[in-house]
DNA sequence: GATGAATGAGCCTTCATTCAT
DNA sequence: AATGAATGAAGGCTCATTCAT
């Protein structure tokens, strides 16, 4: 009697396995053996729903992906549509969500950078995310600023995203959230009108 | 007597050649083998210079961050002490040689990165890396912002340079140097007293 | 399912393909690539079952040892606890058994020696198989001649085992076994009362 | 200006430093790079003198042999040739002297055994060897024995002296000459006329 | 669906040997 | 005579993958 729907049950748990072995010794010594004994499964499995390490990865990768895209959602979900301020506030919260800060989760992202310069697949996944961000920031501030000049702000706030996400991955300190949003807020202070943070202000009480 | 001195032309051939393979196949698949082959010798010299792979790969950091190193202070050598905005360009445009945005020495980065979390040594070092950063731009900041401030704003400048430089490295048209001199210059407009911008236009002159 | 309890079988065949090879090449020939072809098994399973190539020796010298413990404790449990003669005689049959004269076993033996010398654990387990016959001579020496003398008596006995075994070992003609007990019952008669050969004879026949 | 009669001293300087680094790590550890290091010369050198490893382990083998023959009719040489039981003895005491007892000569012998198995340039050596100890003690023993029982003694006795030196070498107590001796006197007085022994004790005096 | 024994290619490393100097 | 840089084959080991159960 086969069990069914074992899908949902194994893939995750050899997903979050590889994410636990990364954060433990390394992607260059995560090996299919290592993952399948922290998963509590055998090494063969991976074959079976995978059909490969490389499978395993890619999913790994994808599912890392997939749960950036959905804190951003999320936060923004919750921020009324007028609320610029608040919206751009919402990108950069979901991307310093505490999930994307657990340390198996950043250094999943450090591997899978190094990785995907070689990997087509992965290449495109990751480039895909990081022109939503763009796009979701564009997206707000081109109802404020002229298209021009949304574009480069948007590249500085991504930049400030991602500068302040890396460097704190790299710090034994780790990444401090709130700092993040200061100095990003205090970007936008200084790049937005005024009346967008009143309105704000107002919107948040 | 067997040739001597080849200390000093076999490490950097073999730096290079990590380099390469490693912009060619990636980390992961850089092999003594494939780096013996790409640098014209056999496998078995890299024990000779640098005691096995470990090694070699901590050199290859060490050239990275020591060429880094050398880039700011290179650009910083070429500016006048009294202009302050002229140094914090300085500053980023060391980040920003053209050295640094080479493809090989981008994927050595990122793989460097990844690499390091789990490499007690080299996470020393790039730790290091990180802080002399930040050292410099406070350094300067200091002189015309309150303490608090210039920590604050340092950092804002150390992430914009590390964010823009990663969205780069990660983007396949590559590292915009101009733009990433824009988005800074920029920032700095809006968070230095203008005079400092005068000052800056009248020195350069 | 897999196989299961496969140590039972691929443990013994190993051991058996190792002393095979050691036979056929000698010890400093005796890769894992050839001890695997010899026993029809690829290199890679001796990490599976011996964590690498030294557990395979250490598991290869621990069986030899065990045979001849095995060999001796067989003779002498076909020994009348009275006959002290014949319980000698056991000792001596039993450390000259068919088994211990093979020639793999024969140089097993001897490049476990040298090997011994500079590997802590085999060199505990030799000198305990070393000081366990001494052990075994002494008991039932000490039954008819005073302690001291038992002693000495037991060296002389061990030594002449020792002796005639790597004689014979070095020896193109290999170990002559009867010569062997002929030569010690020769001694035995020199150094022990006249009756227990008498009682020896009565209770043999 | 070559210096002329090198041989003479780089050979036996080689040969030295092969017995200590088979002490210090073992015949299977002794690498020509680390012979070279000790003997202070470099790694080639060996090539030049020996034309290669095989060459040096041969010497070396050779050399040890030949300093055994040497001490024995050292020793032999320094007795009456009346004085049979002495003659004896000073084979015996030949065996065991100090010299043979040295750590790295003990662990030369008992690599040398385990590899001569398999090199039959060797392994003739080590019979002639083997076959001069029995001829020396049976030379002696003909004079009072009959040949048969000559013969046989003459294996008891050499057992004896291989037993006594193998069982001392695999001790971490070390080879104790003096038991030797008395183990083997006490062996001759059983097997050889008293008179013989008046005689030792009145050449002796 | 799941296991883990078994494979064999590929890795890093060691090492005897060669050779330009 | 002597060096030691350089080679490249061979070694032990790791590991993704396969497959009988």
């Amino acid at each position: 009697m086969p069990k069914v729907g074992m899908d949902k049950v194994r893939k995750p748990q050899l997903i979050k396995a590889v994410m636990q072995v990364v954060d433990e010794v390394g992607f260059h010594s995560a090996s299919v053996a290592l993952i399948g004994r922290t998963a509590n499964v055998s090494p063969g499995i991976i074959n079976h729903y995978f059909g490969g390490k490389d499978g395993l990865i890619e999913a790994t990768m994808r599912s890392v992906l997939q749960a950036l895209s959905l804190s951003v959602r999320r936060e923004l979900a919750q921020t009324a549509d007028e609320d610029i301020v608040g919206r751009l506030q919402a990108i950069v919260r979901g991307n310093f969500d505490p999930h994307q800060l657990d340390s198996s989760v950043v250094k999943t992202w450090l591997a899978f950078w190094a990785y995907a310069m070689h990997h087509p697949v992965l290449f495109r996944l990751q480039h895909v995310n990081e022109k939503r961000l763009l796009s979701h920031l564009r997206r707000e501030l081109k109802r404020v600023l002229p298209t021009e000049r949304a574009d480069f702000v948007a590249k500085g706030i991504a930049a400030l995203i991602d500068g302040i996400w890396l460097r704190g991955a790299l710090n034994p300190e780790g990444i401090d959230s709130d700092l993040a949003l200061a100095i990003i807020t205090d970007y936008l202070e200084r790049q937005l009108p005024a009346e967008l943070f009143d309105l704000h202000q107002r919107l948040s009480a």
